[in-house]
This record gives C-alpha cells, sequence and structure tokens, in this order.
DNA sequence: TCTGGGGTCCTAGGACCC
DNA sequence: TCTGGGGTCCTAGGACCC
C-alpha cells in the first residue's frame, strides 16, 4: 500500500498556523516580488480566484472582497515543511519527499501491525494538525497514481475525514468514476483535451484502455505506465534516500527583478548571489557540478518576438562545489551571452551534471592539500551561515557595489509576515 | 507600471565530426 | 532531377508536475 500526504492550500494554511484570525476568511499567498497568486484558501477558491493569476489584474476583486493578501515567505513554509515530513519519517517505514507540501509513504510490510490503514492515516492526519497546525488529506491505495487520486477525492469530501483508501477493487472503480481525466496525475491540458476529443471524460474510461493504446496515445513507456498504475498494477515505488529528501540532478536559482536591470556590473552581482545560492543547494546534497548554465531574460510580454532569453552553457574542467569556482565560471559564462543596452527581467544560474562530492579528488595521485582547504572553507562558511543566517558570510562579488547591501535585483514584497519559526527577532510574542 | 520558481523529460534544427 | 548517414553538442523551447 502507498500513501500520498498533501498539505491543503500549504502556503495560506502556514500562514494561518500563526494568523488565527485569518481562519475561515479568502487569503491569498503571491509569488516572488508579489508577482501571481500561487496559494489560495478554499474561501479563495470559491471567489474564483485562479491559480498563477497575475496580482495587478485581480487586485480590484481582492479589494472588493476583503480578501487576506500576504507576499511569499519561504523561510517560514520550508521550516513548516520539515516539521511536517520529519513527524511522517518517524512513523511510516519510507517516504519520499516529493515537494514542499506533498510526500509519498510506502506502508509495504506494516499490514500485520495494523487492522485498518484508515485509522492509523487518520491519526497521523491528527497528530500533524496537533503538532503544526497543518491541515493535511492522505491518500491511500497500491499504487503512487491511484494514491494521488484518492488524495484528491479526500480534499473534496466536505466534512469529510480527510482520509480515503482505496484497498478494494469496488472503490478503486468508484474512486476512477468520479475522477475527470484531467485531474489525473501525468494528465495535462494537452492530453487532456486529446483524451476528450477520442471519448474519454473519466479516469475509469482511462484505465479500461489497453497499455498499447496507452503507449501511442499518450507519449510512450509513460503513459504506458500510467494506465497500468490506475489498473492497480504498481509501476513506481519510492524513488531512493537516505532522509527522504530526493537528490537532484540539476539545481537551479532563478529570479525575476524587482527592476529591469542592464548593467553588466549589477547582472554580474545577481548572477554571482544566485551562483552562491544554487552552490550552497549543490553541497547540502552532497554534490558536486560538472556543467554549469547561466540565463539571462527579456521581458517575455514585451512586443519583441522571441527568443526571450540566451544561455551560455559551461562543461567545467572537474565537478565542483566550491562557491569561488562556480562564481569565476559563472562570471565567464555571463561576459558570453550580456549585449550592451539590452534591458533584462530575469537572470539565473543552473548546475547540472551532478555528482557525488569527493568523488573527483581520486583522479589525483598525491592528496591536494589545496583542494582540501578549499574543502574545509565551504565546509565552514556553510556552518556560519546556518548559525547566524543566510548570507552572513558572502563572496564580495555577490554583493552589488562596494560599501553597498541594497540588492537591485530584490523586489518589493507588500505583505511580507515575520520569519515566525527561524528567526529569534520574528518570533512569535503573546502578552499574558 | 505590475504577470513566480524549481524540477524532469523531450523535441528539433543547425553546426560539426567521422 | 538527383545531391549519405549517423552521432554529439548547442540552443531554444514545450509539456508536465508541484
Amino acid at each position: 500500500m502507498y500513501g500520498l500526504v498533501d498539505c491543503n492550500n500549504f502556503y495560506v494554511s502556514c500562514e494561518r498556523a500563526f494568523q488565527p484570525r485569518l481562519l475561515g476568511r479568502p487569503v491569498v499567498v503571491l509569488s516572488n516580488n508579489d508577482g501571481c497568486i500561487i496559494s489560495r484558501s478554499q474561501e479563495a477558491k470559491d471567489l474564483g480566484l485562479k491559480m498563477g493569476e497575475p496580482y495587478f489584474q485581480v487586485k480590484p476583486v481582492l479589494l472588493r472582497h476583503g480578501v487576506q493578501v500576504c507576499s511569499s515567505n519561504y523561510a517560514l513554509y520550508g521550516d513548516m515543511s520539515r516539521r511536517v515530513m520529519h513527524y511522517l519519517a518517524s512513523v511510516a517505514p519510507e517516504i519520499e519527499i516529493y515537494s514542499i507540501d506533498e510526500c509519498f509513504l510506502d506502508l509495504h510490510g506494516l499490514e500485520p501491525y495494523c487492522g485498518e490503514f484508515t485509522q492509523l492515516a487518520a491519526e497521523w492526519r491528527r497528530q500533524i494538525g496537533r503538532r503544526t497546525h497543518i491541515p493535511v488529506c492522505i491518500g491511500l491505495a497500491p499504487t503512487k497514481t491511484l494514491a494521488k487520486l484518492a488524495n484528491r477525492l479526500a480534499k473534496k469530501q466536505p466534512g469529510g475525514s480527510g482520509v480515503l483508501c482505496l484497498d478494494s477493487p469496488e472503490r478503486r472503480q468508484w474512486a476512477l468514476e468520479h475522477t475527470p481525466v484531467e485531474d489525473v496525475w501525468g494528465i495535462g491540458g494537452q492530453y487532456g483535451r486529446k483524451l476528450h476529443e477520442q471519448g474519454i471524460r473519466t479516469a475509469a474510461e482511462l484505465a479500461a484502455q489497453s497499455e498499447s493504446w496507452a503507449r501511442k496515445q499518450l507519449g510512450g513507456v509513460v503513459g504506458a505506465r500510467l494506465v497500468r498504475e490506475l489498473q492497480g498494477r504498481p509501476c513506481q515505488g519510492l524513488l531512493p534516500s537516505e532522509d527522504g529528501s530526493l537528490s537532484r540532478k540539476s539545481i537551479a536559482c532563478t529570479r525575476s527583478f524587482g527592476e529591469p536591470l542592464s548593467d553588466f556590473a549589477d547582472l554580474s552581482a545577481a548572477v554571482a548571489h544566485f551562483t552562491s545560492r544554487a552552490a550552497e543547494k549543490l553541497r547540502r546534497q552532497g554534490s558536486a557540478a560538472s556543467v554549469l548554465t547561466v540565463l539571462l531574460s527579456k521581458n517575455r510580454f514585451g512586443p519583441e518576438p522571441p527568443p526571450h532569453s540566451r544561455t551560455a552553457v559551461l562543461t567545467l574542467p572537474t565537478a565542483t562545489s566550491d562557491t569561488g569556482e562556480l562564481l569565476r565560471h559563472a562570471r565567464a559564462g555571463l561576459r558570453r551571452i550580456w549585449e550592451p543596452g539590452t534591458v533584462y527581467k530575469k537572470a539565473g544560474v543552473l548546475l547540472d551534471g551532478l555528482e557525488t562530492a569527493g568523488q573527483q579528488q581520486l583522479l589525483l595521485f598525491e592528496p591536494n592539500e589545496q583542494a582540501e582547504r578549499r574543502a574545509q572553507l565551504m565546509a565552514d562558511l556553510d556552518k556560519i551561515n546556518q548559525r547566524f543566517g543566510a548570507g552572513a558570510v558572502r563572496f564580495a562579488a555577490a554583493l552589488p557595489q562596494k560599501g553597498t547591501y541594497v540588492l537591485p535585483w530584490v523586489g518589493q514584497s507588500q505583505f511580507q509576515t515575520p520569519a515566525y519559526t527561524t528567526v529569534w527577532e520574528d518570533l512569535l510574542c503573546i502578552r499574558g
């Protein structure tokens, strides 16, 4: 049996956990620079507000209905996510953290120790609510795809228990018949339209197709796997990891600017900042990168025809996780694509060709003191920043100009809430 | 005026090589 | 009129997921 735990309207729920006055009211959370709506409470959904809608377009609607607006607060969401995942990892045999607000559970082998999966999941759900104030729903089924489907139905039952277990063929058939085909995991807009044209409207009708048909219609092996999983035959297990956190094949740090930038100096500082952040993520998962991509984008909504972005892909002489070295390559990449007089709206750094860190040193015949000292320096840097806050110690290349700490690429977050759980100064104060 | 970020996987044309 | 074939890399983009 597989489980899928999904935090309901996660970002909004995190804000509500520390601001109970937001309960029962329409709330939305905005993306970077207060750009788009990325999380909505049920009340906000009921007003017809859509995922990804630009804030400036729906502002009148938000005002009219008194919708509470929050800028995104990733320090808070990341920490709340860790708490939920940590609890699940302590009670389930295996977990796979699928995203910041979702994780798969592998419950195989647990059957002898629990009478009813439904009761067990309901207890986990209750515990998560008690410990974090984050509401979750749990779907249980013999495959990951069916667990996703069960979760979706659990969420839709008004006043339901928040748990749905598809442990019999009859329940699975019922669930498939009550799921529109476009809501199946892996069916997006394109495939959804295509299936409707062929008269396939529900997950049940899709599950009734043959594997060879799916192979032809839905992108080869991926489609065949999807149909098998809907039929209750598992073809994907949990992805392996030490603690549930997936080891990524690529790591990115990209950002739209608050104000458009043109100067090489500004863009260089922004790219250096993104490189530093990406390098930190890289070291956190114990990897080294052998390919670095620098990305510059113009305004993709502007009147200019595409292309709107340029990339420079650099193959590094050896895989590295050293911020200093990555900064050198990033700067060289930026030089290659930057054009004077061009107005840019976004930049980014992507790290690919990831290997396990340390491996590449085995290629050397003698121990490399220099490399060891650099590795120690990076470890110390990460330790200091973990203790005193991100960016407490930085490379000078990631500073905008001598003596200033104003980052020209950082935009407005008008409705920022405190980082309640990760910054001492932001700790919630309750007066008795 | 303002329209996110981080992933995975795939496609397709052109350059270049054998 | 006819004018190789196959491989890799580079670049830009699409589809899908959260």
